[in-house]
DNA sequence: AATGAAAGTGAGTAATCACTCACTACACGA
DNA sequence: TCGTGTAGTGAGTGATTACTCACTTTCATT
């Protein structure tokens, strides 16, 4: 049960106690919306590959869609995390990164760490993003209220320091975040079998992105 | 029924001849995919919005899986449609675009119409494609035929030119195609609401790829 | 007008769906 | 040892599913 240490991370597993058979059922039904999608996936097929029954699963989620966002919900906040840090925008501003380029490669290599390790529940929230209006409009309300104004900041502050084209921060947090995510979705989503050099296509595409934006 | 028209365009409908009553089956089709999922949307809801037995679908369907191939298959050869045309590639070695910065606006914009004509089709194709490895794998097949090898003479074309930067050809492409993909993805998939400025928009994206990419 | 093929119909079917409920198993404090 | 609460069970339920089939309608060709 050791590889499921990142399941206990991805729920915040100390808030709430989860016990075995709990974690099977959250395991089981993340793998199957991943390789499936939430709407093909029966609630008899995730109870039998959990090795629970039926109604051990309507025991601790009223409704299959319950079943969801106990898997969506965490996934969403974890998906933006780095921003959710109180000291985040306070490290960008006292210096912690002196130049643009280190904020956008911590934050790469933060996210590339995410999206491999969490990689099936990432797969889930994006897939079910699409056919779930309630899930879209919590995204886009953590966005932005918690991603987007700090952006905003860091990005002005990078630019009256004159690092970056006096482009609108809407512009260039848009191609920050699509080169970044562009990069992740084909490196895991649409070519995960092509031989990735991880590092080194990395650092191109960071060049290429910095070499775009700057003043 | 005049602006179904383009629904003609996508199903290449002059080689296949359509009853009124099929093109209301795949219209309703595509909407209902495109809304709810594939998984999600039963055949007598199909029937229902098409004003038609449910019998009729599977009179020219065989089954429900077919009906989603018959929407995904065109609109995956419209995906890539200017590379397949054959004086594709010919029109950029005669000159036809002097600099990289021309082939990628006329891509980008020829695109950006596309999505926003096809918008629920396209929907369809990339949503399943997550859930079905045949749809995947064809995707993959017709890219890797029918766009890579033609993309690559392009690059090397222009990086013989001294056009573009000494990166491996695969990186151009990937930084050139998730630039405009990540575009037309958040302004027509993640922000569809958002005061857009296409153009201007456009020409701001297309500037930051081009000085990103430059020699 | 007769014919035949194709298009369209809708009641019917077995399977599967999400969910319920009466029940058992077991831990723990009194 | 008893009572109580929580976790887990699995047969059962009505609704819905994709799909079938015997049938009718439409329509071009003779």
């Amino acid at each position: 049960m050791d590889e499921r240490k990142w399941l206990f991370d991805l729920l915040n597993a100390d808030e709430h106690q989860f016990s075995e058979k709990q974690v099977n059922i959250l395991q089981a039904a993340i793998d199957m919306f991943a390789e499936k999608g939430y709407a093909a996936t029966s609630t008899s097929e995730i109870a039998k590959r959990a090795g629970v029954a039926e109604g051990t699963i309507f025991r601790h989620y009223k409704t299959k869609k319950d079943l969801l966002l106990a898997i969506v919900k965490p996934t969403l906040f974890q998906s933006v995390a780095p921003f959710l840090a109180k000291k985040f925008v306070k490290d960008v501003f006292e210096d912690e990164y002196e130049h643009y380029e280190q904020f956008v490669r911590a934050v790469f290599k933060n996210r590339y760490e995410f999206v491999k390790t969490y990689l099936p529940a990432i797969r889930v929230l994006w897939q079910e993003m699409a056919f779930h209006g309630d899930i879209k409009i919590q995204f886009q309300t953590i966005f932005i209220n918690h991603v987007y104004d700090k952006f905003k900041q860091i990005v002005e502050h990078f630019q009256q320091k004159g690092e970056l084209a006096p482009l609108p921060p809407e512009t260039i947090i848009r191609m920050t975040i699509t080169t970044i995510a562009g990069f992740l979705a084909t490196r895991f989503l649409i070519m995960p079998d092509y031989p990735w050099d991880d590092e080194q296509e990395i650092e191109r595409t960071i060049q290429c992105l910095m070499n775009g934006l700057k003043a």
